[in-house]
DNA sequence: AACTCACCCCGCCACA
DNA sequence: ATTGTGGCGGGGTGAG
């Protein structure tokens, strides 16, 4: 059995007192939701522009604030990852919108390959025309998908350490005078109790375990996999010495940072050729791999055969690896 | 194919 | 004495 959320009862549901919706000037941002989105997920990103909308009401910054609009390729209610239903407005009702920002809510992998050239064509416009674009790990496919170029802003913006990508992007939203307040109201209240995290206050009387540490280097590195990053810049996120971060790493998730780093350009490679027809140049230099000629040698060792036998393969079985 | 360079990993050891 | 941490140096690997 599902539940069906209309959108002003999943914003009241969020915080009783304020349905976010501002007479005066605002930032109009989207939120697109793709089948299968986290409901958690979708949560945090409703957490932020809460405070955010709360915070410019008590600072009288109105310009700060943001309406939400949401919507979905098709329209409809949405289904998410535990069968709550949230209804959204269609893509093309909006098209000819300028959004302040898009931030786009992704879902299950597999349900991309379904969706039809048309609606992601109008994503792509919808994209195209907004100020900033904004993803949580499993919105990039679905954006890749759509052929939509995202700029180095974009990119640059999502350099953080939150241990949530969709909290991350989020966060990216908010204006720098008001980043510090309210990421460390989001950490105290929401991430740190719901993933049993001690949140590290700015003064360090509260210290997160090492195990954590570790992990959230690790989530790090996922999330920027795609960028040339290295161990000592993911040990500077687990606050360890290099030497230390190594021999924790190794420990905590039984492999070292660099095989870590592969496995997710390795995955986020493999996502790319079953979801898009890019070339596979392209791919290698999106997923942080210097060249066709390197993701090549990885996909050899791996899998024993090259990128492109392996689009074939899944393309015609519709597997995943 | 050989070379150089940068980076990664790990053993060893000193120190708190 | 034990444990955790970090510096150093050497071997391995990949890129150019």
């Amino acid at each position: 059995m599902q539940a069906q959320i209309d959108v002003a009862e999943y914003w009241q549901l969020m915080d009783q007192r304020a349905v976010v919706k501002t007479p005066r000037s605002t930032r109009n941002v989207a939120i697109l939701l793709c089948d299968g989105f986290s409901l958690f997920d979708l949560g945090l990103v409703a957490e932020v522009f809460r405070e955010l909308n709360q915070s410019t009401v008590a600072a009288c910054t109105a310009d700060s604030r943001v309406s939400i609009t949401m919507i979905s390729m098709r329209g409809g209610y949405v289904t998410n990852s535990v069968s709550v239903r949230i209804r959204t407005d269609a893509i093309d009702e909006h098209l000819t919108e300028r959004f302040d920002g898009v931030f786009v809510l992704g879902g299950a992998s597999e349900n991309i390959a379904s969706v039809d050239p048309a609606d992601l064509r109008a994503l792509r416009r919808l994209l195209v025309n907004a100020g900033s674009v904004k993803w949580n790990d499993q919105g990039w496919a679905v954006i890749a998908a759509s052929g939509y170029e995202p700029t180095t802003e974009n990119f640059a913006s999502l350099v953080g350490q939150s241990v949530n990508s969709s909290l991350s992007a989020a966060l990216s939203f908010i204006p720098g005078s008001l980043y510090t307040e309210i990421s460390h109201k989001i950490m105290r209240h929401v991430v740190a109790p719901s993933l049993d995290l001690s949140y590290v206050d700015e003064d360090g009387l509260n210290e997160v375990s090492v195990v954590d540490r570790v992990h959230a280097a690790a989530q790090w590195i996922t999330r920027n996999c795609r960028r040339a990053i290295s161990v000592a810049q993911a040990a500077e996120v687990a606050r360890m010495s290099e030497r230390t971060f190594l021999r924790r790493f190794k420990v905590v998730t039984g492999k070292t940072p660099s095989e870590h780093l592969l496995d997710a350009r390795f995955e986020m490679s493999c996502r790319l050729l079953r979801e898009t027809t890019l070339p596979v140049d392209k791919i290698a230099r999106r997923c942080g791999m210097s060249s066709g000629e390197r993701i090549s040698r990885v996909f050899r060792k791996r899998l024993a055969q090259t990128p492109s036998e392996y689009r074939a393969a899944h393309r015609a079985t519709g597997r995943s690896a």
